[in-house]
DNA sequence: AAGATTCACGATATGATATAACATGTCAAC
DNA sequence: GTTGACATGTTATATCATATCGTGAATCTT
């Protein structure tokens, strides 16, 4: 039972600290511009693992003395997705840094619809579940993820309270 | 091949009423209150191969005299997704009618970005794929359909032009 | 180094999607 | 015929996202 991090307590730092230096790998790798603003949004999203809207995360620069245009956080966003750095989630209208850049690249989520973590993992048999549905109809289809609402292990069994764990306030959106 | 009617040309007043149909049946059985609204706005989504947004369903309702409110158009949807009667599809911020209501309760959506149109099939497999990857983790899924982005079997062969079929214009949002 | 090019960012405005809150109407049960 | 449940009318606002144009900094070219 290989229990991702996300659903389980551990050192944030820890996994803020791998996402930026992976991204900064990669970046360096691809050429990619990683400037203030896009390192700052991605290590925003990386030290929650709640997924965050993007007027949060345009809150949080605000805060840090950015002007409130959300054109600020979305051009930000676009472009971390954009390479493989952070995931939108759509079920949310929310993004997420992705915990593997480089590695996966077609996400499946699993989102906690009561305390809101959401966990990030390759799924192989997924897609090619979908591409055996879709090769009955004749259709081609992109890469595929999914967005698995659900309980997360710790809500399942009420181990941490279903109202939301003990770092959920702290955390980014409820 | 079981080709899906959506995908292929074919007589949508048919399909239209076999919905209509299909709904009045359920709603008897189940005691659900099918208004006049509800039901026109059934009718409306069951026209188009094409998802629409909440706000298209309201431009029609306008044109047909009704006030031009958003929750008059939220209100219907909620109850007909609700009730399996209309599935809501996140990535397109949009909505369709069910294609099977009674029978698909976790419908999967093989999406056309090139013609728009929207094929519904039941995907028992990439369920059981995100429960195998799920159970791995200890999380518990609510059931789960995907959202498949790609290329319908016309626009994938460019045997109807990838800008859009024919009846593209005449059917709801591009 | 000067000029050209590219692209990130600043700033304003607006578009698109969705819901809160409260009032009114309708129908059926009792 | 009153009550209660629920659908709808109405106003306002919340939330999410993009278009557009201007400015500035880095890089490329010569």
């Amino acid at each position: 039972m290989p229990h991702d991090p996300a659903f389980q307590p551990h050192d944030h730092s820890r996994c803020r600290d791998s996402v930026m230096a992976s991204a900064r790998r990669i970046a360096e790798g691809e050429g990619l511009r990683l400037t203030p603003i896009r390192l700052r949004v991605l290590e925003i999203l990386a030290e929650s693992h709640r997924p965050l809207g993007a007027y949060d995360v345009l809150e949080r620069l605000a805060e840090e003395g950015h002007p409130r245009q959300p054109p600020l956080a979305y051009r930000a966003l676009d472009f971390l997705c954009a390479n493989g750095l952070a995931h939108r989630i759509n079920r949310l209208n929310a993004f997420t840094a992705c915990r593997a850049p480089g590695q996966v690249h077609v996400p499946s989520f699993l989102i906690c619809r009561a305390c809101g973590r959401v966990a990030e993992a390759a799924a192989p048999a997924v897609a090619r579940a979908v591409e055996r549905l879709a090769g009955d109809e004749g259709f081609v289809p992109d890469p595929v993820g999914v967005e698995a609402l659900g309980l997360c292990p710790l809500c399942a069994t009420g181990e941490a309270g279903e109202a939301g764990a003990p770092e959920a306030a702290a955390e980014g959106r409820a």
